[in-house]
DNA sequence: TGAGTGACGTCCT
DNA sequence: AAGGACGCCACTC
């Protein structure tokens, strides 16, 4: 096991996203951040793109820092992210979530003081 | 094998 | 404050 916390990044992420509450929106850095790994959060967007195959890993949820639908485009059809979240109750113009902060959700809700900074 | 890319974010200038 | 550079690391060419 070379980077066993590697193979357990896509893991955490796939498990965190689920735990999404309906109406709930997040961001990757939160996520990354969430699990040890702030820089990382680029990963978190790379490993969404194979969750989005999976439906129990509601990616359409998660956002970038500014509550853009960065990965908009890599949903089916063309925006199918867009419906999504407003099918939740969820407001988005010109591709952004309005308040956001608002209907933010943190993961460290769920996981705990188990966030810690790379290091 | 090496270089390039990417659903981001933070740090530095 | 605003813009540029770097980091992360799996995957593709």
């Amino acid at each position: 096991m070379a980077k066993p916390e590697t193979l357990n990044f896509f893991e955490r992420v796939y498990d965190v996203a689920r735990q999404i509450p309906y109406g709930k929106v997040t961001s990757y850095g939160a996520i990354a951040r969430c699990l040890g790994a702030a820089k990382s959060a680029r990963m978190v967007g790379y490993a969404m793109n194979g969750a989005s195959e999976k439906e129990d890993v509601p990616a359409h949820r998660v956002l970038n820092r500014n509550g853009v639908l960065t990965g908009k485009h890599h949903f089916p059809g063309t925006d199918l992210m867009q419906q999504l979240l407003e099918n939740e109750g969820h407001i988005i113009k010109n591709d952004q979530i309005q308040d956001f902060k608002k209907h933010f959700w943190d993961p460290v809700v769920v996981i705990g003081f188990y966030a810690q900074d790379d290091q």
